[in-house]
DNA sequence: GAGCAATCTTATCAATGTCAAGATACTTGC
DNA sequence: GCAAGTATCTTGACATTGATAAGATTGCTC
């Protein structure tokens, strides 16, 4: 039986309050978008008190710094599919695809992922430890299809090629700053933007008439 | 003479005063960050009440939106600048130059006109007419260096393809997501970044032995 | 079961965006 | 010139939010 429950509060929430709240924060975020997320209404979700978060963050940084990790992870597993159930020389395109497709399902997430909140100062350790990861998945896919040492200068530099590649494409898109970009595939949007970087190389390589 | 100034406040601010809370807040942007503009701080260095900018801007959204717009016309004029005044195949490259280049001189601003605060609900009509203004410089030098039609669906998709590749590269060397991104040159990460892509495009020419 | 640490709540504060109402400066018709 | 009206600016206030401090509740340990 409860107790006299003469001043008992009935609404005292008990443990494992993290999971819940980060799991709110997520849904959240994608209701209301990136700017916009406050603690108190994730608290609100879980049914907690506004300040039961500080005993399991450091503050609201920690929290969406968490999310953002969390996306980075999630990120990366997602490459990784996608590259080994891609074939031959289509791997790398069908690691765009990956990324476009998982910032188009997370918008919210993704915003934050490379918002301005996370500064090198303000950005909490697991969040570097995830980004670097997801970046490594992508190194592994670079070195695999040129066929080099995973930290030869080649594969860095293409690398970074490929990731600002496929980020620019992606931030556009899911800014809304590309015409269409509500109702286009992924497909379209990278298989465009290849066929726009083959023209470029193409017009590199024989100089203007 | 002065009037009786019985209960006159000495501070009354008169005239003019849009154009100043748009240098202040230009300014203090790059201070404390794309995240921590407050109207009131703005407000304050113009030595005027927190309340006077509502009289010339609808809200925040407008005041940043504002200066968002601002920042696409100089970047459309640098990139226009740096294309007139290259040379040759070396035309991109230096609008990629001119690109990275604005971003680093003013990193606060980037992030705010690639932000997540404008989205097609609320972005206002200056900030889209400069950034369409912005992305139309592109496609001209675009539209020059394939020596195609302006509106040709080539030009376009290559457009999409350049804006992509440095809006990613820039996002990216901005964020801090790149190693040495504090001292490394414009022109090391650009060059680099070009090296990369070309043993990509390589390495998909020629399938892998 | 007493003591203790972890967890949660209530109360509170400072900062911020925004609105309403009043005060001041500029403009326009006469 | 000046009175009326409009634009501009200020004061005062309110709701929301992140954050801290202090007290209440729970579960663990001996």
């Amino acid at each position: 039986m409860a107790k006299p429950a003469k001043r008992a509060r009935d609404t005292y929430h008990v443990g494992n309050l993290a999971p819940q709240l980060l799991a709110a924060a997520r849904a959240l975020l994608e209701e209301v978008g990136p700017t916009k997320l406050s603690l108190r209404a994730v608290s609100e979700r879980v049914g907690v008190s506004a300040t039961a978060a500080y005993h399991h963050f450091q503050n609201r940084n920690e929290l969406i710094g968490q999310l953002a990790a969390q996306g980075f992870a999630e990120l990366a597993r997602a490459l990784q599919r996608a590259y080994s159930n891609g074939s031959g020389l289509d791997k790398l395109r069908a690691g765009s695809l990956a990324y476009l497709h998982f910032a188009r399902s997370n918008p919210a997430l993704y915003q934050l992922m490379f918002g301005p909140e996370f500064t090198e100062q303000t950005v909490i350790p697991a969040l570097q430890r995830e980004r670097l990861a997801a970046f490594g998945e992508l190194k592994r896919m670079v070195a695999d299809t040129l066929g080099q040492e995973l930290d030869s200068s080649e594969v860095r530099k293409a690398s970074v090629a490929a990731w600002s590649y496929t980020h620019g494409l992606t931030s556009l898109v899911i800014h809304g700053l590309l015409p269409g970009a509500a109702e286009y595939s992924d497909e379209r949007f990278v298989d465009r933007t290849l066929q726009g970087f083959a023209a470029l190389a193409a017009s590199c390589s024989q100089p203007a008439q």
